[in-house]
RNA sequence: GGAGGUGUACCGAAGUGGUCGUAACGGGACUGACUCGAAAUCAGUUUGACGGGGAAACCUGUCACGUGAGUUCGAAUCUCACCACCUCCGCCA
């Protein structure tokens, strides 16, 4: 969400580095400024007749005895209450549509971030590890499948298409897995925060995945509460309506959670394997900081989730994402693509993404610089440290040896029992 | 799930239809005075959102007493619904 006085004040401005995204955000501005315009004259004028009011209630308060007086004061208000009925209706309506209008607007990127329709013109700002792609490597779901570690068709009996049984020691690397992310992130100053999974409407407007994403998250039936698509919209809804302090800034932390999605839009995407599932388990790295520090803190975000990869000892690339592929809510977003030999390719295994002020105006989380200062919009920054189902399909490619069995990568092996291979 | 109670500013806590109620009183924090300095004391300040005026420090209007609706000329105060917390009973990992 964008501040409105500021929008108001140098519409030029936003429209110049919005159609950066796209160009029919120009329309949104002017209709938005056309609705403010009318908002604020039909709140001037309420806000004249509820002075009136005011003033009318005081002097009948003053006047009791003389009954005449009182009568006809009483009937000026009357009068008022009928007009002023049909105002505060239309400054509601009016407000409403602003402010839903502007929830459509979607964030300014950075003047870092590539210009470019589609994800072809994303950048790839470096690489790491030596891929491999031997033609004797099986898909993940191959050798998960025969090694007993990934059960498909229960999966689908006991749940429906998409959820997968992890068994073994499938289920052993996940939880290996999980607990060797958290413990870096640990390592690295990101307290560890275990959340609801299932969280209420205000909390998934927040953070934006409601009201524009609706039909993407599971809803539990006659309750108000989604199922969370990521750990990003209950940890960073913990600050919600809060002002954060100089000495607590930045606030980092890491947060295991199972994320539900209905990957509505996705029927023939990706459709074997554990790609891309309803349920899969995530660590989500969130911090809160301040405007200064948050480039340099968006950076360090994202080299701590690269670093997973590089302990893991598997081959990624970082790519930054052009203005036309980038999230709705971000001003600059990196993504850490892993190596996937079977597909010959990088697929996305984290997103880390530094909003700005963006999600924190809507969510209404403030610091002090100072102790004295003016609290002002903190900015928020995420990113994915890692995707644990992905990071286990990677594994089982790229740590495939030729006779079909899987090492296990080294920094894991001391949370396998020193298992060294899955036979 | 049943019965009862509570929800007021940074914290505690008064106020049960108007009459200096942005809201007493106490605490905390901040500013100033006294002091060589500090403590104590005294004086003052201490919410946010959305508007209007101004170059600006500033002036000014409306709204907000858990949330939302209602009654009334007028609501923190009365009515209804919802939410949260506390106590007791029931149930339960």
């Amino acid at each position: 969400m964008h501040d409105l006085k500021d929008l108001r004040t140098r519409p030029e401005y936003y429209k110049e580095k919005l159609s950066k995204r796209s160009k029919e955000l120009i329309s949104i501005i002017d209709e938005i400024l056309t609705l403010d315009q009318k908002k604020r004259e039909i709140q001037s004028k309420a806000d004249e007749f509820r002075k009136r009011k005011n003033e009318i209630a005081d002097e009948i308060g003053r006047s009791k005895d003389d009954k005449e007086k009182v009568n006809s004061l009483k009937s000026e208000s009357a009068n008022i209450n009928a007009t002023l009925s049909t105002v505060e209706k239309e400054e509601i309506d009016l407000t409403h549509t602003l402010s839903e209008k502007a929830l459509w607007l979607p964030n300014i990127v950075t003047d870092s971030v590539p210009f470019g329709e589609d994800e072809t013109k994303n950048q790839e700002i470096s690489k790491w590890g030596n891929p491999k792609n031997e033609k004797w490597i099986k898909p993940h779901w191959e050798i998960g499948a025969k090694l007993g570690l990934l059960d498909f068709e229960r999966g689908v009996k006991i749940s429906q298409s998409r959820f997968t049984v992890l068994s073994g020691m499938g289920a052993k690397l996940e939880r290996a897995l999980m607990n060797f992310m958290l413990d870096h992130a640990g390592s690295k100053g990101y307290k560890e925060i275990f959340p609801p999974i299932l969280v209420n409407k205000d909390s998934m407007t927040g953070t934006g995945q409601l009201p524009k994403f609706d039909g993407d998250f599971y809803k539990c039936e006659n309750e108000f509460l989604y199922l969370v698509p990521t750990a990003e919209v209950p940890i960073t809804n913990l600050h919600r309506d809060e002002v954060v302090l100089p000495e607590q800034l930045p606030l980092k932390y890491c947060a295991y959670t199972p994320c539900f999605r209905r990957e509505a839009g996705a029927a023939s995407k990706d459709t074997r394997g554990i790609i891309r599932q309803h349920q899969f388990n995530k660590i989500e790295l969130v911090k809160i900081t301040s405007a200064e520090q948050s480039d340099s803190e968006h950076e360090a975000l994202t080299r701590d989730a690269e670093e997973i990869l590089e302990k893991l000892e598997i081959p990624y690339r970082k790519i930054l994402l052009c203005s036309g592929d980038i999230g709705f809510s971000a001003m600059k977003c990196y993504d850490l693509e892993v190596w996937f030999p079977s597909q010959n390719t990088y697929r996305e295994i984290s997103s880390c993404s530094n909003f700005g002020s963006f999600q924190a105006r809507r969510i209404n989380i403030k610091y002090k610089a100072n102790p004295k200062d003016k609290p002002q919009f903190a900015h928020t920054i995420n990113g994915s440290g890692l995707a644990i189902g992905r990071t286990l399909a990677a594994i089982l490619e790229n740590y495939q040896t030729e006779k079909g069995t899987i090492l296990v990568p080294k920094i894991l092996q001391n949370y396998l029992g020193e298992i060294k291979e899955i036979i």
